[in-house]
DNA sequence: TTGAAAGCGCTAACAC
DNA sequence: GTGTTAGCGCTTTCAA
């Protein structure tokens, strides 16, 4: 880890260059050649210093991926599949966390303008923008992955949340729900645009289903179990004749499917993500599976794209999502009328 | 994103290093001057480019962690606490995954290498130690976290699972097991040593408690839900009689459970990690829960620390998990007999 | 309190 | 096919 490219040159008896070259594929120099230098460097535990290689090329092959909460399974799926894809073009990703919190979420910014990434993949976090306004500023390209504030206006790759809203309403319906409630994160003043595009879906089915569903019916919780457990209870104080539930996500089903039980209730739940515990036969978990993996992939490849054209990148796509029908509604559909408790 | 120091210099009529100095906490430089300085490289959208001042400083404060799984909460979890103890350090964390695949392992420590981390945080895959022979022949301080080869000597925290092992195997005789069974994975021809100390811990109380226990009751299968749904057919082939079970993780855990319950049985299962889904009423796993946060936050310490010392770390600690008492050995354990299905 | 100059390790023109 | 040269943007002596 010491060895630098003028102490191989040296010892091989060639220029620098001759080393630097060696170091890339297809270049002129003979195999000959190529296989001394290797030896040396190989002797000597050379290793090219990518610091120095960024700083000569102008460019770091570096991307970022910002996400909320490592730790939620939906999150680290993305991380996967972005640097992997990131990888297979020759990129190396950083990965940061904002917790939610706007102030890490610039704290993480800044950091990967000083490293001078390339691009940033942002699932951003709250109401505030100074984030996506400091990208703006230092003129790094950026795409939205799955979230971003309502008034956003850039580009993105994102789950089809209308579309999510829909297949939920539309089964609730199917299994004969007539008092849906919703359940979805609101922080600061404002929601994600995700959730209110999930409420439009859902709202729309609603109506031509003539299922009455307003204000009243929307709750407030965060996309933990933790959130999903505290906000039954509010739910249940406001529609007492509840039926019906849409989270979020899975993990906040979770939560809310952990407090009907601990009550007594008997109510279809729907999550989103589909989770691989949602799949469980305790659980059985009726959840909306999105196309995470493409999502991610698309956002990578597209920002890569701009990168190497130079062109600022202008996708706005959303992509479909599935149901995935389980017992949390399929036999609280059945029972719940003659289960119920009050 | 465009300016350079120069620029900056050039247009606040000072010279480079009167910029660079402005940009470092209490250097010599004058409030006027430093406040001067810090307009202009607002104005021309200056940031400093940490590629070239790490090329300067022959150090790019930046560490590594390496995990087999991001999506597993239990990695998750250290790649978060990692990232945070580092941060406060004034250090970059790369993260990359291996995917038990000791080809991608060695392709992520060559990424690290070429990145000139200064540090290697590295949770190793199977039984192949090209990683860790790369580590050493370049010379980069690195600490194993949580799991390394049997064989393995270096610096390392780890939750201590000879503990772990027995505080399960009491609590599995406190409920009444006769015949236990052990889930753990094997990669390559070797076991992960942290699994052998948990074999260990097991073996060693089930003896004192003059429970049978040897090789035909430890099973094969990795750390996800799918593959403890498989294995446990092969148990109950096996051992038509078992009445607890030990898992390698909680994932495990919850598949084995996932398979009992298909089946029709009652058997006591212990997961360890003790995952916010394991605490859910539905599942009550009964889990260890190991001190990952402390693991992680003395591993980070410690290589930076021996960084900044320039000291070779010889730090090899594991810490004490605890159990936590749910269902799945509760109920289990008393009913077992009676409801066995054969 | 400030500036001039040297150089970190590498690559890309441009010679030869 | 190979070498020479000139920096990439920054920090750090050393001198003023």
């Amino acid at each position: 880890m010491k060895a630098t490219i003028r102490e191989v040159a040296r010892s091989a008896g060639v220029s620098e260059t001759t080393v630097s070259l060696s170091f890339q594929p297809n270049s002129r120099i003979s195999e000959a050649t190529k296989k001394k230098v290797m030896r040396v460097a190989g002797e000597l535990k050379y290793m090219p210093n990518q610091a120095a290689r960024n700083l000569r090329q102008g460019g770091s092959k570096m991307l970022a991926i910002l996400v909320n909460d490592i730790t939620n399974p939906f999150y680290a799926r993305m991380v996967r599949t972005v640097e992997a894809t990131a990888r297979a073009r020759g990129y190396n990703v950083i990965v940061m966390e904002s917790q939610w919190v706007s102030a890490c979420e610039v704290d993480a910014v800044n950091r990967m303008l000083e490293a001078r990434v390339q691009g940033v993949i942002i699932c951003q976090c709250e109401d505030s923008d100074e984030g996506l306004k400091l990208l703006k500023r230092y003129e790094v390209p950026y795409i939205a992955l799955d979230s971003f504030p309502i008034d956003y206006d850039g580009p993105y790759v994102a789950n089809d949340m209308i579309a999510a809203g829909k297949l939920a309403a539309k089964h609730l319906i199917e299994v004969g729900c007539k008092n849906p409630a919703l359940v979805i994160p609101k922080r600061g003043r404002r929601r994600f645009s995700s959730f209110i595009r999930l409420r439009q879906g859902f709202a729309a089915v609603m109506k031509s289903g003539k299922i009455p569903f307003g204000q009243s019916q929307i709750f407030n919780a965060g996309l933990t179990i933790g959130e999903g457990q505290e906000v039954f209870l509010q739910i249940l104080d406001k529609m007492p004749e509840v039926d019906g539930i849409l989270c979020g996500n899975d993990l906040c089903a979770l939560g809310v499917m952990e407090a009907i039980e601990k009550y007594g209730y008997k109510i279809a739940v729907i999550g989103i993500d589909d989770l691989p515990v949602s799949s469980l036969a305790k659980i059985s978990l009726t959840s909306i599976q999105q196309p995470c993996t493409a999502v991610s992939e698309q956002a990578t490849e597209a920002i890569i794209d701009g990168i190497e054209k130079k062109e600022s990148i202008s996708l706005q796509k959303a992509l479909t999502p599935i149901l995935i029908k389980r017992n949390s509604t399929l036999l609280t559909g059945i029972v719940k009328n003659s289960m119920r408790k009050h």
